[in-house]
DNA sequence: AGAGTGGGCCTTTTT
DNA sequence: GGCCCACTCT
């Protein structure tokens, strides 16, 4: 294939400002200078992935590509913009015209183009989960089915099966064979209930988060004008995570790239962890042959870890059958206190304590709080740990949990401006009629049947009690949409609170203040954007990762330290990690285990959470687990950190603490 | 009939 | 802490 224009040399490569040489190792130099075609970079963590794909950037850029032909695929809004900041600071151009972006907010940008081809129009409004499985619910009473029966999936389960589906482009016959056997008795009411769902959202003009890449990629595959304007528009597709991408997104990738066939994809199979979203690691191994004439680079050169945590890493990693063969090695010399502790606590409150003490030596030790993680499972398990940081006034940030945007109040207050923009917009109507005293979801929806009907949406009849407010609404609907203020969301955002939201909030919330100030900063967010779709949009595709204020009592840019899934950990590094609730049936997680596939992906989540650690990684377990709500329960220690080689961790033993309920 | 409230039960991971 | 269900109040 021969692909002669794409280092046209609009730019002398001798003006080059970056040393290549100099600044990346042999492994790192091949990949960033790499002919065009087709490149597949296998990094193991910690090897410089990021650096590699930022280096190969501006290489492309420096030899004469435009930025706009540049299109990078991330898994996180976070990584997308940390990786076009570096590049920015490697480079005198704009590179504000690179493609950058995850795979939904490149889809949505795509879709807010071109949604008329698909019906859809251009104001459409992006569905979280929660709003998309009480539409799933709404779908399954259309059908006529008894929701009383519990034969049937909740919304949430409903949204998994649909997801998955789409994911990886199955049916749902096939996805419930294969995913979920114990459902093939009502797969046909299943089929309904999708049906009725999907074209509910075409009539609401909303998408769910799946829909997006549905969507984008149908549009591409329907449209031979469009198909080809993209696929000649981005002569090079570099995408991050690669092991993490889904049938649907490779596939993505696969058109658009399917003229110029310049994919750089980087990824590293023990890195895998989301193949319960359709998330298929094989998609690596088939590259070269979706591809041909792919050049492979390995880069196995850790940077970031002591060589003690990374031999616990590659020790971990080892008991995996499916895995393609790699070897890391670490090139930090071998430091006398790096080896990894494994720490056996009583229970979760004295595991808290634990970590809680040692973070306070390390402070001591002149350890900055940011240089520090502290990583598990599932977001629950951190609970006794916040409890005991925030008695302590210790500063946290927490990146796991609700997200600022899944708050009701921001919820709340961006349902104005969705109904304001979107008058189809069906959940959001409700919501606002739902916060009217006397209405609920059966009021809601004869509400807004009339509104379909064709009624006026200032002359609808809501319950005695709720006319006064409803008045007010709807005074504040008419203020929001005039030409002038239309389209301009923190003014919106300002008339939304203090003709309505104000008043309901005081009297429905303990924390008045506080949400109040969420919303301030809602309005600081709203300033960026141009138009309130865009707002809406991004809100609803931002993780509070992502830039979502959030606060744990403490001021703004002051030191703290990270509370994170290890899912949300992915790509980020700390200096000191500790690993936490390391018990069999918690991590594992008792259902993923089920499985040779889901144990194997547990053991990978459990190297990421080791490989984030760079000086020190403490790994611990509490022999119970005590909590308000449940009976203490006796836990038997993670198969991950049973039976270590001698030598490999230190084992510490701590005195025990008094029992928690003297 | 449908809105609002209190008690019991269980908790994966996310764009 | 959140969700669901059953019960009570309007």
């Amino acid at each position: 294939m021969s692909v002669e224009y794409v280092l046209k040399k609009t730019h002398a490569p001798s003006s080059a400002q970056i040393d290549y040489r100099a600044e990346l190792n042999d492994e790192q130099y091949a990949a960033v200078t790499a002919k065009p075609g087709p490149i597949l970079v296998i990094a193991g963590a910690g090897s410089g992935k990021t650096r590699t794909l930022t280096y190969r950037v501006a290489y492309l850029i420096e030899n004469g590509v435009e930025p706009e032909n540049i299109l990078l695929l991330t898994f996180t809004n976070k990584a997308s913009r940390e990786m076009l900041e570096r590049v920015g600071n490697l480079l005198p151009h704009d590179i504000s015209r690179i493609w950058g972006g995850t795979f939904h907010s490149v889809a949505n940008r795509l879709l807010r183009r071109h949604a008329n081809e698909l019906g859809f129009s251009s104001d459409f409004t992006i569905l979280d989960r929660d709003d998309a499985a009480d539409l799933a619910i709404a779908a399954l009473k259309a059908t006529g089915l008894d929701t009383k029966d519990k034969t049937l999936p909740k919304g949430a389960v409903l949204l998994d099966i649909f997801g998955l589906a789409a994911n990886t482009e199955k049916s749902i016959p096939t996805v419930v064979t294969e995913n979920y056997p114990y459902f093939s008795e009502i797969v046909d009411k299943l089929e309904m209930i999708h049906r009725i769902y999907r074209d509910r959202k075409k009539a609401d003009n909303v998408m769910d988060y799946d829909d997006l890449l549905v969507y984008a990629l149908k549009l591409l595959r329907d449209h031979e004008d469009l198909r080809k304007f993209y696929q000649e528009q981005f002569q090079h597709v570099l995408v991050d995570e690669y092991q993490d991408t889904n049938k649907i997104q490779s596939d993505f990738i696969d058109i658009l790239a399917a003229y110029h066939h310049q994919v750089m994809a980087v990824g590293d199979d023990a890195q895998s962890i989301y193949s319960w979203r359709g998330a298929n690691f094989e998609n690596v191994l088939t590259f070269p042959e979706r591809f041909p004439g792919t050049r492979e680079v390995r880069i196995e050169t850790n940077y970031r870890s002591t060589p003690e945590i990374l031999a616990l890493a590659n020790y971990a990693i080892s008991a995996n059958t499916k895995q393609f063969p790699k070897n890391l090695h670490a090139v930090r010399p071998a430091e006398k206190f790096s080896k990894p502790a494994l720490i056996c606590l009583q229970d979760a409150s004295q595991q808290a304590n634990f970590i809680c003490q040692r973070i306070e030596e390390l402070q001591e030790e002149g350890i900055d709080l940011n240089e520090i993680a502290v990583l598990y499972r599932a977001h629950f398990h951190s609970m006794e740990l916040q409890m005991e940081m925030t008695r302590r006034q210790m500063p946290f940030e927490l990146l796991s949990g609700l997200r600022f945007f899944e708050q009701a109040h921001v919820k709340d207050v961006a349902a104005f401006l969705k109904f304001a923009l979107n008058s189809r917009d069906e959940l959001a109507f409700k919501r606002i009629a739902a916060l009217m005293p006397g209405v609920g979801e059966r009021t809601g929806d004869k509400l807004w049947q009339k509104l379909v009907g064709g009624a006026e949406f200032a002359s609808l009849e809501p319950p005695a009690k709720a006319v006064a407010p409803w008045k007010q609404w709807v005074e504040t609907h008419k203020q929001i949409t005039t030409p002038e203020i239309r389209g301009r969301a923190s003014e919106q955002i300002q008339i939304v609170i203090d003709a309505i939201y104000q008043d309901y909030m005081k009297t429905k919330f303990p924390n008045f203040q506080s949400r109040l100030e969420d919303l301030g900063q809602l309005r600081a967010f709203a300033q960026n954007f141009e138009k309130t779709e865009e707002f809406l949009a991004q809100l609803a595709l931002m993780t509070n990762v992502d830039g979502g204020p959030r606060k744990e009592g403490r001021a703004m840019d002051q030191p703290c330290v990270r509370l994170s899934t290890i899912h949300q950990a992915k790509g980020l590094e700390w200096k000191i990690v500790f690993v936490i609730m390391l018990c069999d049936g918690l991590f594992p997680a008792a259902r993923s285990v089920e499985t040779l596939e889901g144990e194997e992906e547990e053991r990978r989540l459990f190297y990421v959470a080791v490989t984030r650690a760079c000086d020190e990684l403490y790994l611990t377990y509490p022999l119970m687990r005590a909590s308000a709500s449940f009976d203490d329960r006796w836990q038997e220690p993670s198969r991950f950190v049973m039976n270590y080689p001698r030598g490999l961790v230190n084992e510490w033993k701590i005195k025990s603490a008094p029992p928690a309920w003297s």
